[in-house]
DNA sequence: CCTTTCAGTTAGTTA
DNA sequence: TAACTAAGTGAAAGG
């Protein structure tokens, strides 16, 4: 693993060994007493303590308290690295970036480790479950929905983007509308499956059903879905993992046949 | 700063590092080639790959490639940690947490550094310019929105939480509403003043302007906000923090008289 | 490029 | 605790 770790350097040393990282673009972790400040979209200060300060190949920088998930402070992909040491006593970092025009600035008094270096990461990433996911579970086994529902062919969605939502036929023959939340559904998603549902009667003329399918219905959305006469079926996206699993494994077992 | 680096580890030194570590809850940072399995709200897979995997005192955990701004896989604060070390050729490190129920094991071949230790880090971090502080700053310089506005009372805002509004008088006895958004206004931000207006006027009877109020309108958004006769004045971000900060300047001032 | 919408959103505030 | 909303949201998809 391409890595130079070095312990306890003095400012000096490490202002050298950051300069060459930036200079070659490559990874730097700084584990040391600093004082951070921002300026940009909004404006911070961060008092001095002991952090940890990632910053990677892509000129993303992180700076990371010992405590909570997020960075206190950070700088998005692409940005402008500086070293500036105006004393040995203590040395700055500075981030810039345009669009929008940022900076961070972090100046450190004391350096415990300061690690450069390449790291080889080229896995691959594979996220199951998304929204999509829970859509293409409910083709292969509609009744996750609601018993007997047919699934009526996927042409490009008649909505705006950024909907998932499929059409079928239940067996009455009404033509049903499901709109598909892998979060809780909000009186926003409600709201929204209304009114395609409005634009849709109008052109179709035909009776319709709005159903929205969703791990969960917020308290607040209820009412409405009732004023509005529209559905609500519970689906944990568990259920569509499991039934992408299996599906998955029987088609496996047909090879291993 | 009480850290302790090993550089090169074993997989059964390594282990031996993190138990101690997880036991007394330390932070934790190992970089190294590893393998990532998450599952919970969604599943995925990371294939094997150098990267910094950053366990924090609160029981939260980051793994992040070398490029990009989010961790490719996380865990929030408080959650279960272990390690298991099935053969000396490779160790797993698994953060569960309930509530939701989810797991992410981090399976290490090879660690190119392990730092386990304590970082204080008790600065104090303060964010300016919110919109609560571009509300405290038109309150205190009204003709940043308009010449002559003066601010009513502010009794506990009559529309839903989550806005941040001002009432006002212009100089016609008209009275203002200002809408405001740290943020480009959008078509959602015009319709949300005008719903709030319309439930005025039933309730008031008396003349009223709605004004919104951020640094920018979205170009969307302008027509609707014509149709609908409202208005925009544009106000950054940076005006209010300069008015605060002179604001503080001159209280300072005060003092050192 | 700008705009829109999702996210394993996270985090904070309030009822 | 649950629900609601902002965020220096970031990232992706579509126009």
């Amino acid at each position: 693993m391409g890595l130079l770790v070095k312990l306890n350097p003095s400012i000096n040393e490490a202002a050298e060994i950051l300069e060459r990282a930036f200079r070659s673009r490559k990874l730097a972790l700084i584990i040391g007493d600093c004082r951070v400040d921002y300026e940009g979209r909004a404006s911070s200060v961060l008092d001095w303590g002991e952090r940890i300060t990632l910053i990677k190949q892509d000129g993303s920088v992180m700076v990371h308290r010992p405590f909570g998930y997020e960075p206190v402070n950070w700088q998005p992909p692409k940005c402008l690295l500086r070293v500036n040491r105006e004393n040995s006593s203590a040395l700055t970092v500075t981030a810039y970036r345009s669009q929008p025009k940022e900076t961070i600035s972090i100046e450190f008094k004391e350096i415990s480790v300061a690690a450069t270096g390449e790291l080889a990461d080229s896995g691959e990433f594979s996220l199951h479950v998304t929204e999509e996911q829970m859509k293409q579970a409910i083709l292969v086994a509609p009744d996750l929905v609601e018993r007997g529902l047919r699934p009526l062919e996927q042409e490009k969605s008649l909505r705006d983007a950024g909907f998932t939502d499929i059409y079928a036929e239940d067996t009455r023959g009404n033509l049903v509308v499901v709109e598909l939340k892998r979060n809780p559904a909000t009186k926003d998603a409600v709201m929204q499956l209304q009114r395609y549902l409005e634009t849709l009667r109008k052109k179709l003329n035909r009776p319709l059903r709005g159903i929205i399918v969703a791990p969960e219905l917020r308290k607040s959305a209820q009412p409405l879905l009732e004023r509005l006469k529209l559905e609500y079926v519970q689906l944990a996206p568990e259920k569509c993992f499991a039934v992408l699993k299996s599906r998955r494994d029987m088609k496996l077992s047909q090879f291993i046949r």
